[in-house]
DNA sequence: CCCTGTGAACGTGTTCACAGCC
DNA sequence: GGCTGTGAACACGTTCACAGGG
């Protein structure tokens, strides 16, 4: 056991429990450190990794500092050590394998995003529970029926939900007793899901309502006087 | 550099700042009460729509407090009046018009997703750089040429980016030289945008490698001990 | 008595600034 | 001199607990 341990760092250090917002800019780091590598550039200064990923050079290495020892002061941040601890840090050293629920037009799409192998993660699977959509083949996988799910010979670690809300509770509760570890949803609802099971949410229409927020507050001033609303 | 442009002191409108945070969860309320609503359900308490919202009740009324009295004591909220509140903070009362750029399997299917006009949004256009796909016609819309964005009749507040992470940069170039306000960014790249542009990041293979370091986390046995190395 | 609205306490995340090592 | 690693200061977000209106 202590696997874990010993990857983030040489010396048996400390998993100290790395909060979550750390943990979604890792990610990001890793991509641009990786696509700086392929230029073949040895190491990068936390400065320049900073501005290339979009955050702040001190929040950049307080973050690596978690991970154990990375840099070093007066050099940098070695691009291949980096990008291989990032990579076992979040469990990426053996490819996660991942199903897509969902064939439709969104689900298809996302199966075709070429990047699954590079980034850590191996597409495995298909399901649907439209029995036209069984059997035709997406990419290079053939649609499987959404009951097989529960007997899939592959452990699936995680699950892309891309089928309509009213679908996705139930299949939400297959994919759970099935032992999927993570569902990414692209529903429109919220899903409750036992402990065991976490689930993000993307969904673009509450994006664009963000956004939405964004673009009318400087352009146009709306609800004048709204400050004087207390009691 | 940090993408956290200070939202509030833009063009002379002194509003009670919202929190980006806050801003974030609205839409997600937004939904739920809308649902609710349909059911013919009048009021709503915090603490029912806080566990249909996932949050925590006391979080839902801090939030709400801050566009303004909602709720009333002893009774709950109007699910009417609060769909209205939040749809009028948001600026969807009138319905923001959204661009989509990149026509390729994921522009399409996201194009395709009916809950545009009913969450307040309005999808205008869709453009290409490529040839052949220019003139083909997704849902309703006829795919148009990138570079009459510039000069689109109508305004585009929002665009939704599904190119490669390549095209991506030169694309968002000409949204924002088109005054675009906000971008939500499907290819895994950061773009870097003036000030007056938001962009917001939607990445699948960031996304699944959280849930992938989360998976990994708790099917290995936590090292025993590992309490104390916590210093 | 019910449920919202809110100050105050608490906890978490970010920035600052510099010590420490290369 | 350059750049990381990190305590300490600061800012922000969440929870608590209760005052106060219905």
């Amino acid at each position: 056991m202590g696997e874990i341990l010993s990857a983030n760092s040489i010396e048996g250090v400390v998993r100290k429990d790395v909060p979550e917002r750390v943990i979604s800019r890792l990610p990001i780091y890793l991509q641009t450190v990786e696509t700086i590598a392929a230029t073949g550039q040895a190491t990068i200064s936390s400065e320049a990794l900073a501005a290339r990923s979009g955050v702040s050079s001190s929040i950049l290495r307080k973050d690596l500092s978690q991970l154990g020892r990375s840099g070093r002061r007066g050099v940098g941040y070695s691009c291949e050590d980096l990008a291989s601890t990032l990579r076992t840090f979040l469990g990426l050293d053996r490819a996660r394998s991942v199903a897509i629920i969902g064939a439709g037009r969104l689900g298809s799409a996302l199966a075709d995003y070429a990047g699954f192998k590079r980034r850590g993660l191996s597409l495995t699977a298909i399901f649907d529970t439209d029995e036209a959509k069984i059997g035709t083949v997406i990419g290079t996988l053939p649609v499987s029926d959404l009951t097989e799910l529960a007997t899939w010979p592959e452990d699936i670690d995680l699950v892309v939900m891309a089928v309509p809300a009213s679908a996705a509770p139930a299949a939400a509760r297959i994919a759970a007793e099935a032992g999927v570890r993570g569902i990414l949803n692209f529903a429109p609802t919220v899903l409750d899901a036992p402990d065991s099971i976490r689930v993000h949410q993307v969904d673009l229409a509450s994006e664009l309502q963000v956004l939405a927020y964004y673009s009318a507050l400087d352009s146009a001033p709306l609800n004048p006087g709204f400050e004087e609303h207390r009691n």
